[in-house]
DNA sequence: TGCTAGATTGTAATCGTTTTCTGTCATTGT
DNA sequence: ACAATGACAGAAAACGATTACAATCTAGCA
């Protein structure tokens, strides 16, 4: 390993002539400072990123808190996203976050480390703790969960929810029923969404059809519609928590002789490849994982490089319908 | 921040007792020791991972390089596994490999961090780069690549393909059409184990049931399946690369009255939950991540702990069939 | 009691950087 | 020609841990 003392003495200057070389700092002359450069690069140095983080406390590495939910293509999607705009910002990315983790521990750990920053994604599990890093020293932003007065970026789930209620009512549909996620902010929002929407537009909502479902499950999902079809006032339309449930459901329900959108108009959520591919098209909504990558980016390095000035805010970003073929 | 000396100006001990105390060194007293990690807890301090990285060389993490394929559903099922199995060992993970990086960079970038090992998925981009890195003195794994005198860990895909051609032969399929992924070892490994059934079962194969496609394209997957649908001596079966390129596939078949498994068969990959909850369930093959995940930390821990004695192996996990109802 | 072995503990060097402070030159103004 | 200024380079002190080595203390034994 060539370290800075290597280049000195190759160099015949002093370690701290070579670090501010390196550096850029405007201190050296400029042909030796190229020289050095030069020198450096022909030795193949490269820093060692412990001892700088030891000297600086800063690490160039964020780390990520995730739930075991990688197979859900929304989250996929989501770190793919989150992934390409930490490598345009010169960071990496690290998965902290032991299972038993609690309290302190996330702060802890990130400290512990020198991470110059945290992404929180799906904070659901343990407020308390994610709190207490969230209000601590080290810059957070949580993401698809609002906590107050800290940086939160969330795709606008009630506002979401609003839209794909008015987009069928304006398709006709009277008689809407929705098939929840797991319980949770997500879920919380998209009912108050739901519900919000109905009540503006005078559509009456009976009890039996608002179900609790799970996301990505589409045996779930496809008991939940069967129950509802099973109902004296059966609705026109069902709303699905994710884009996988509604296929999977669309092609039991195909399967049983139930025609979409024919005999029930279906609506997803994500705007998966898959359901863009499918014959019929799936109407779905889509959420800009891009965007909520900046975004996320965007309000951290703020906080990492004006920890003083930063206020916490809480942005949300609005995705848009897509059109398909079962409404 | 609290640190080492902090502990030891609590207990009017030196920096050096603190240490080996809170390491179980041996060398203390008991009830000493003992009052020393309970200050310690109460005051709570955390060891300075850059710190004990730069005095050990050791950081506890490894990293991990994958291309921008998380969205695939078996890459992030993999991702989880090797998650999950990391946590357990105590590893975090970090996601290293810019866009751009190229040759000796891939192994510049891990020694920087003095990452304790790297594990490189479906290495097919830069083979002078990434043999480099595995023959270098950092423990590497290769996950679903196979190259020379280095620990490589992969699916069996001429195996699987093998077994599968079988399974379809076992139906009575004699006319077996195969639709490949992206040019790579992957495909040509799945290609070769096509042939190899086919040449010992004694099936025909016309040069027209060979076709290249896409991972994960179920429009490409289509297109290819109905050119071969075009020919006069037209396939029983399809074998198509990946789960989603089947149910997309599948679907549009469906729209388009053709019907599966009646008037073509069709054979997927992966064993993704999506294509156990479709109707008719796809039959599939299914690549276990959990087991490809312990084969690749058992390798990789083996390398880290007895560089010395460590012998690079090639080790291939052998999936099973899912059998559905499409065949 | 005096000496030695063994058990603990402390001192200080080290890991590779960054950065403050000091010192040396050369340049400029008078 | 001399002092003041500024540009540049080097020495050395951190950052927070580990660890080889030296130093101290205790107890066991003659």
């Amino acid at each position: 390993m060539v370290r800075l003392k290597d280049i000195a003495e190759a160099c015949g200057v002093s370690i701290a002539t070579v670090s501010r070389a390196l550096n850029g700092l405007t201190n050296e002359g400029k042909e030796r400072t190229a020289f050095i450069c030069q020198t450096a690069k022909e030795m193949g140095y490269y820093p060692n990123a412990a001892a700088r983080t030891l000297k600086t406390s800063k690490s160039n590495n964020i780390g990520i808190i995730y739930e075991d939910m990688m197979t859900h293509v929304y989250f996929s999607t989501l770190f793919d996203s989150l992934r390409r705009e930490s490598e345009k910002l010169g960071y990496d990315l690290t998965f902290i976050g032991r299972g038993d983790f609690t309290g302190q521990q996330y702060y802890e750990n990130a400290r512990q480390r020198c991470l110059d920053g945290v992404i929180v994604v799906q904070a659901d599990f343990d407020a308390a703790g994610i709190m207490h890093l969230a209000t601590s020293s080290i810059p957070t932003v949580i993401v698809d969960h609002t906590y107050e007065g800290v940086d939160c970026v969330t795709s606008d789930n009630r506002a979401s929810m609003e839209q794909i209620v008015r987009h069928v009512y304006l398709h006709g549909h009277r008689k809407i029923a929705i098939i929840q996620g797991q319980k949770g902010m997500v879920s919380r929002e998209r009912l108050a969404g739901f519900y919000k929407a109905c009540v503006e537009l005078g559509v009456r909502v009976p009890v039996e059809y608002v179900r609790e479902g799970l996301f990505q499950n589409a045996v779930a999902c496809t008991e939940d519609i069967l129950e509802l079809m099973k109902l004296p006032d059966r609705p026109t339309c069902v709303l699905c928590p994710d884009d996988g449930s509604a296929v999977g459901a669309m092609a039991r329900l195909h399967a049983k002789g139930i025609k979409v959108p024919e005999d029930i108009a279906l609506v997803g959520y994500d705007g998966t490849l898959m359901s863009q591919i499918i014959t019929p098209r799936l109407t779905t909504f889509s959420q800009d994982c891009t965007r909520i990558a900046q975004e996320v980016f965007s309000m951290l390095i703020d906080a990492i490089e004006y920890p003083d000035t930063h206020i916490p805010k809480q942005v949300t970003v609005v995705g848009k319908i897509i059109e398909g073929e079962t409404v």
